[in-house]
DNA sequence: TGTTAGCACTCTATAATCTCGAGTGCTAAC
DNA sequence: GTTAGCACTCGAGATTATAGAGTGCTAACA
């Protein structure tokens, strides 16, 4: 396994990697031959391919066929091979400097532009707390017996719920719940502010009324991070399509409901977050992926910052021959774009809280 | 086109229907002559067929095949033929008796249920204001130059947004602003509340400053319902692989990306919306609908209410051969479901206000 | 020793052909 | 009006033929 291929057996490689992604079938040596700038004949080239073959860099799908990739190959290929280049993703910064007023629109419209900029399937998951504080709680009454609950956290992520009432709250109540609310929990990290937590709140404030305590309660809920609940965004699904490899009814069909379920796609990026080395673009190819059905692809993910300790990650689906360099590099630049844009919004200075 | 059917020309074009459900396949003379309990021969119920032929309510896809239902054939079947059936949704039942704390997770639930006990794919429309109002409107301070705008209409759909200020505004000016929105905005209907009216509203408050002038646009803009952003949730697209009329590659993408997309589905609902009689169940078959890629769908959809004027709809889609009698009983159920579980919370008695 | 031309061989994809059978429409008898 | 009978049609699937891309090997060459 752990041999080192001579320079021209490299170049071959990275020929025939470059030449399947872009046909999507076998590719054999004389193609190879002219391809490249080697000036060697084909039979040379024969001979190379079958030393490749047997180190296990490409596979032969049947005897008297081109050869393809393996996920060995793939992963040389994007670990040593690639080049870094220049990518243009004008489009996608255009987007992000209209106004964004919804950080949700942007995300829909990032994966949206992504997608049919590079013609893979993409998600991206909604940022998530981890770590952030809460900035600012607020109880309002909306009607005789609702109440509205408004949390913001660092990041200006707003929750909210409407809590009914079983009687009718006075305007004093709800001043002082807003006090004991803001006095004790802003600054907290939202993970710490659970229902025991509220309950010790509860004791402290020496609160017995049944309703007061109820109403507490929800709001405890209401800033709860539902963990189950990280909320992704897909598009371009259909582009699979665009690869038969990938393409046959079942496959398609499989592949396109792991996409439209994203709890694994959820459950792939929670993973991904939980890694010290967080940062950066990451290559999943073949059976490195965790999710069955999507054996035959390969993922390229990223997670963008958003300050104050809020990130989220951005992937591409595609087929194992998807275009790496430039996948990696939209990523890249995509990452940084994102980074800035929610970072510091574009219409002030940034934050110093 | 006015033709009447007679009793058994109805019973045989129901049985071509029922049995193309079954089977997706052309439907022959025999198979009908067993089929039904007519006791007729298969000449017989040929001779039938082909005037069905003439009259366009069946197809003969080539000359040596059996018939398939056009899509007058389904229309008559819709509006005449099919029984009323008893639809067993239990599931969907149970599912509402859970407690329901965020209508956005009960809606993505119901139409995953359904999709999965329909084996079609379903569509649900987050319910949209029409004609609810103004309940209950804040803003609050969250840091230095922060504000968060609060928005509660009847139904108790919450709106939110942070707005950046250019500089600090002092708790006063917000006191007076909190106050000038509500008993200036309260009760009015969410449409028509716009630019231009916040714009009289700054007149007659003698407003000038151009940061608290700033605020109210965004307050407007927050309240503003955003015509394109008829939120709608979607499942079981990959449902349509059942069906091998429908799952071709280059269709399936279609269909699937159509779904994806979610525009035209809106605008489905949007029109349908606008109808008067725009309660009960409606199906659109092939050619009735104004989606193109969809001529070879049917769609039936639920109108449900929120109270309050609020309601959103919810659809199936399948193949023209689809099981209209289960799917139309189907929605029937659960629209009457919806609408008790959404009309009045389980946790507080009917609202008054 | 590495490279190359040449060639027989393999295997798939595509097209061409054949075959089967379901279903029709028509006719004539009931 | 209904039915049996029968010739005819046409597509689906199986079968076979064909072409060509690509390989592996051998022998010659630098």
């Amino acid at each position: 396994m752990g041999e080192v291929l001579d320079e021209r057996k490299k170049r071959i490689l990275k020929a025939i990697i470059r030449t399947y992604m872009e046909t999507g079938e076998p590719v054999g040596s004389r193609t190879i031959s002219k391809y490249t700038d080697l000036n060697v004949s084909s039979a040379t080239i024969r001979n190379e391919m079958s030393d490749l073959t047997d180190l296990g860099y490409i596979i032969q799908p049947h005897t008297s066929a081109g050869r393809i990739p393996s996920d060995k190959g793939y992963r040389l290929y994007v670990d040593e091979l690639m080049q870094e280049k220049e990518a243009e993703i004008a489009e996608i910064r255009n987007l992000m400097i209209e106004k964004t007023d919804k950080m949700e629109k942007v995300l829909k419209k990032v994966v949206k532009v992504l997608a049919s900029n590079t013609n893979y399937a993409t998600m991206i998951s909604v940022p998530q707390y981890s770590g952030s504080r809460l900035k600012f709680i607020q109880l309002s009454r909306v009607s005789e017996r609702q109440l509205v609950a408004v949390v913001v956290c660092e990041g200006n992520v707003i929750r909210n719920q409407i809590i009914h009432t079983a009687e009718e709250l006075d305007d004093e109540t709800i001043l002082k719940l807003n006090l004991l609310l803001n006095t004790n929990l802003n600054g907290l990290p939202i993970q710490d502010i659970n229902l025991g937590m509220i309950a010790r709140l509860k004791e402290q404030a020496g609160i017995h009324s049944d309703v007061v305590a109820n109403v507490l309660d929800a709001v405890a809920a209401t800033i709860q991070v539902d963990e189950e609940d990280l909320e992704i965004y897909t598009s371009g699904a259909t582009n699979i399509f665009k690869y038969p490899e990938l393409s046959d009814k079942s496959r398609a069909s499989e592949l396109i409901s792991t996409f439209e379920e994203k709890q694994q796609l959820a459950a792939l990026v929670k993973d991904r977050m939980a890694e010290e080395e967080s940062t950066g673009v990451r290559v999943y190819i073949g059976d490195e992926l965790p999710i069955e059905t999507m054996k035959d692809c390969s993922i390229v993910t990223a997670t963008y910052e958003l300050g104050q300790g809020m990130h989220g990650t951005i992937g591409i689906i595609g087929p194992k021959r998807m275009d790496y360099e430039n996948v990696v590099n939209s990523l890249k630049t995509l990452k940084q774009e994102l980074d800035t844009v929610f970072g510091r919004k574009p219409e002030e200075p940034p934050d110093s809280c």
